[in-house]
RNA sequence: GCCCCCAUCGUCUAGCGGCCUAGGACACCGCCCUUUCACGGCGGCGGCACGGGUUCGAAUCCCGUUGGGGGUACCA
């Protein structure tokens, strides 16, 4: 048996049979980032297929950044996407209460054991100190904190009590290498001395975020930490702080640790917070369905199979294990993302995708809070021809507005009048007289009038013939289907249109 | 400086020693379908960062180089 087997036949570590408990744990200082989605995202599935347990802990230690706005935020945004948790703020469970400003007690009594047992000492240095002191030694200064107070004595600690300094507490370093397997990116090991031993507890007693996220998901029981990459380098502080935390009977078992891959914007920027696409209620306004922007992260560093990017929900459960992880970083790709949510909103059940359009067509003003029952019918009639026209709900404002106007409020847009027909006034007569006597108005009558009319007997080519009377209808060089368009808005409103772009384009 | 991570088409990825003259998707470019725009179909463009090993054989394993990223806080 080598050394390492010993160790960790000593230390008490996550095995595949122990029952699989992630967590999601923000700190509320922002709107929810498309990254970290995609960090709850992967817990969430990594819960779901392992059929563990999903807790959701809210990591609010620095009153001056975290936010109430924040929080209710992060509610909102996994409460959207259909991410649900089973332990955790609002739902309770175990290990109460899950807000960390909310658990000083706990934390204290935590750093009460291990102080006793001698984990953590006391450090009076300032940062200018270590500096002066590294600088004196003609090392680097940016080496950061050099373990200066590690031994000190009672007389010196004394001596700086009386000067009226207070310290923060650090966790003495293990002198060996630490190392740990990722499941991401497989065995990393932090060489010995490489880590200083770092701070827990802040001068003024309050607790670090260093000391109560492992504490946190120490007593919570965590089995896998997964992730982002950009706190890979604060994982062996964690792992000697877990086996401090053994030591001391406050955990059960170190966990395993997941670092996944950050998401990137353009350029080779980590996608920031301030970055419009980052922020995943711009991209519910701009009308991203749940389906479809849960498909597209889960891209973002794993794949279902060689060749399906298309799937749902199901069977990302299914499939899903933080294993297959890619390690290098993804770029958040707007276009993909967009084309994605366009295939699962054709694979929307209609009355789902007609019912998902009003909220969009209410914020546009194109409906109130209550529909009248014509605008029920429009609704109902005009969903079907614009389901497979665009990749976003919020497209839909401005192909439908035309349905739900009055006539005379039609306005005809710049670009409607490119294109349009040397003899327009007379292709617009000829199409007014053609449909005037159309009894049967349905989408084949109005068609086979226009096209005997226009294309027949004045010669034009369809792509022209049919331009002016879309424009007419519709104000848009680009809209629904026409023929359709015309039925739903009937025969009086469809020739008054017209009738109104042939007088204003005459004079 | 030191420590750690990463490296397949423009982008996201499949690939875990022979199925690879490297597959899919998005984007882009043609063509078809077509009343506009889309959808859909067909085709095209385009990649294993570089250099050494190991091996009968390497995109796949090892080492190095280069490049990119992160950390090095009384932030998380």
């Amino acid at each position: 048996m080598t050394e390492s087997d010993s160790a960790s036949a000593v230390t008490p570590t996550v095995t595949d049979d122990t029952p699989v408990r992630v967590r999601f744990c923000p700190s509320p200082t922002g709107t929810p980032h498309v990254g970290l989605i995609r960090t709850a995202l992967f817990n969430w599935a990594y819960a779901r297929h392992t059929g563990g347990t999903f807790i959701f802990r809210v990591e609010d230690t620095d009153a001056a950044r975290d936010s109430e706005e924040s929080y209710h935020q992060m509610l909102d945004g996994l409460k959207w996407l259909g991410i649900d948790w089973d332990e955790g703020v609002e739902v309770g469970g175990p290990d109460e209460p899950y807000r960390q400003s909310e658990r000083a007690d706990i934390y204290q009594e935590v750093i009460g054991k291990l102080k006793a047992a001698g984990h953590i000492y006391e450090s009076y240095s300032t940062p200018e100190e270590v500096e002066e002191r590294h600088r004196a030694a003609g090392r680097d200064v940016k080496l950061g904190y050099d373990n200066y107070d590690r031994d000190l004595t009672h007389e010196q600690i004394a001596g700086f009590r009386a000067e009226g300094r207070e310290a923060v507490l650090r966790l003495r370093m293990p002198d060996d290498d630490v190392s740990f397997t990722d499941a991401v990116r497989g065995d990393i090991t932090f060489k010995a001395g490489t880590v200083p031993d770092f701070a827990v507890v802040r001068a003024n007693g309050k607790p670090l975020y260093t000391l109560v996220n492992p504490v946190d998901d120490a007593l919570m029981r965590v089995t896998h930490v997964l992730r982002g990459e950009d706190l890979l380098s604060s994982t062996p502080r964690q792992i000697a702080l877990y086996r401090a935390l053994l030591d001391v009977g406050v955990a059960q078992y170190i966990p395993q640790f997941g670092h996944l891959p950050y998401v990137m914007g353009a350029g080779n920027k980590k996608l920031s917070k301030r970055d419009p696409e980052s922020n995943i209620f711009l991209h519910r306004e701009r009308g991203f369905i749940p389906e479809g922007l849960l498909n597209y992260l889960s891209l973002l560093g794993w794949s279902l199979s060689a060749d399906e990017d298309i799937f749902t929900v199901e069977q990302l459960i299914e499939k899903f294990d933080v294993h297959d992880v890619l390690g290098n970083p993804a770029r958040f790709d707007i276009k993909k993302a967009e084309a994605i949510n366009g295939t699962h909103v054709r694979m929307l059940d209609g009355a789902d995708f007609r019912h998902r359009l009003i909220p969009y067509l209410q914020d546009a003003g194109i409906l109130g809070e209550a529909l009248s029952p014509r605008q029920e019918e429009i609704l109902t009639e005009a969903a079907p021809l614009i389901q497979e026209r665009i990749a976003l709900l919020g497209e839909a404002p401005h192909m439908l507005s035309f349905l739900f106007a009055e006539d005379e409020d039609i306005v005809v847009a710049d670009d409607a009048l490119k294109g349009m027909p040397e003899n327009l006034t007379e292709a617009l007569d000829a199409a007014i007289a053609v449909l005037e006597p159309v009894q049967l108005w349905t989408a084949e009558t109005v068609q086979e009038a226009l096209r005997r009319a226009l294309v027949d007997e004045l010669g034009l080519k369809p792509r022209k013939a049919f331009g002016p009377v879309r424009t007419a209808v519709s104000g848009q060089r680009i809209s629904p289907p026409l023929f359709e368009s015309m039925v739903i808005l009937g025969k009086e409103s469809s020739l008054n249109r017209i009738r109104a772009f042939r007088n204003a384009s005459a004079s």
